[in-house]
DNA sequence: ATGGTAGGCGACCTA
């Protein structure tokens, strides 16, 4: 079968449930991963998926900040969700979905790391500081560790753009949170402590700009393409020769009230 | 070198 999956930093998913829609009508994915939607659960726009044809929704929202959902065209057999740091803020879930009698679930991990605020110094910055100890937390867990044989997916706005080339002027943002050498560091520890494919890597070589957000601050994105690859999408050793398409659109930036991120779309065949 | 925008919520927080 095949199996098309997004992942999407939304910016609020209330505001911008037709761009949404807009989305999913036009991409199809089987499963949409989205993280900021700034929604308690009780208000997630639940019945518009629905409509459109994702009828399995596992959620962890929060009133105002954070929060992160998969919706689904395929059942969900379990579903999970985990805290680090001892913080309850909804960064993460997760879902194992039944792709076929034989073969055991699909576990699909949906992540929102903390950004780590302005100064990129653990001593005076407790956002900076949380953002390190959330990545070192994610090393150490041992459900992010799959086996050789395990199908397992990583998808999310992970706040950081490890790879020289995955920011606009590796120069320039040495010293901006999103792309020091500690926190890439981590990062690229978190991908090695779980034998992760990193596949916009696997696929686009590492002298190749790649991005998947642009600042709102900026009159015009466009102007001298100044984006970071914030979002991403890492499987287990086991998918890596399963995947068949990747994608970024781009596009979507110049939608009208736009996320600052836009959707990046894998396809495998499982 | 600096400040620029956006969203939620209800006075500033987060990104």
């Amino acid at each position: 079968m095949r199996l098309t999956l997004s992942t999407w930093n939304i910016n609020s998913v209330r505001l911008r449930i037709d761009l949404v829609a807009k989305f999913l009508k036009a991409q199809r994915p089987d499963i949409l991963c989205l993280q900021e939607t700034k929604c308690p659960d009780d208000a997630f726009p639940l019945k518009r998926f629905k409509r459109l044809g994702y009828e399995h929704i596992a959620l962890n929202g929060q009133k105002g900040y954070h929060g992160v959902a998969v919706v689904s065209k395929l059942p969900f057999v379990a579903t999970d969700i985990r805290t680090f740091c001892d913080i309850i803020d909804s960064r993460h879930i997760s879902v194992s979905v039944k792709t076929d009698e034989n073969a055991p679930p699909l576990v699909l991990h949906n992540f929102y790391v903390p950004a780590g605020g302005d100064i990129p110094d653990p001593e005076v910055n407790p956002k900076f500081r949380h953002k390190l100890s959330f990545l070192d937390e994610m090393k150490a867990c041992e459900p992010l560790h799959p086996s050789g044989d395990q199908r397992h997916i990583l998808v999310g706005d992970l706040n950081v753009a490890p790879h020289e080339h995955d920011v606009w002027s590796h120069k320039q943002l040495l010293k901006v949170v999103s792309h020091t050498p500690v926190e890439c560091e981590k990062l690229l520890a978190v991908l090695r402590a779980g034998n992760w494919v990193d596949v916009a890597r696997d696929r686009i070589p590492l002298d190749q700009k790649v991005y998947t957000w642009w600042s709102y601050r900026a009159a015009d994105w466009t102007v001298g393409d100044r984006g970071r690859r914030l979002d991403h999408i890492w499987v287990s050793e086991a998918l890596k020769n399963r995947v068949i398409d990747f994608k970024i659109l781009r596009d979507a930036r110049s939608w009208e009230r736009p996320s600052d991120h836009v959707p990046v779309t894998m396809t495998m065949e499982l």
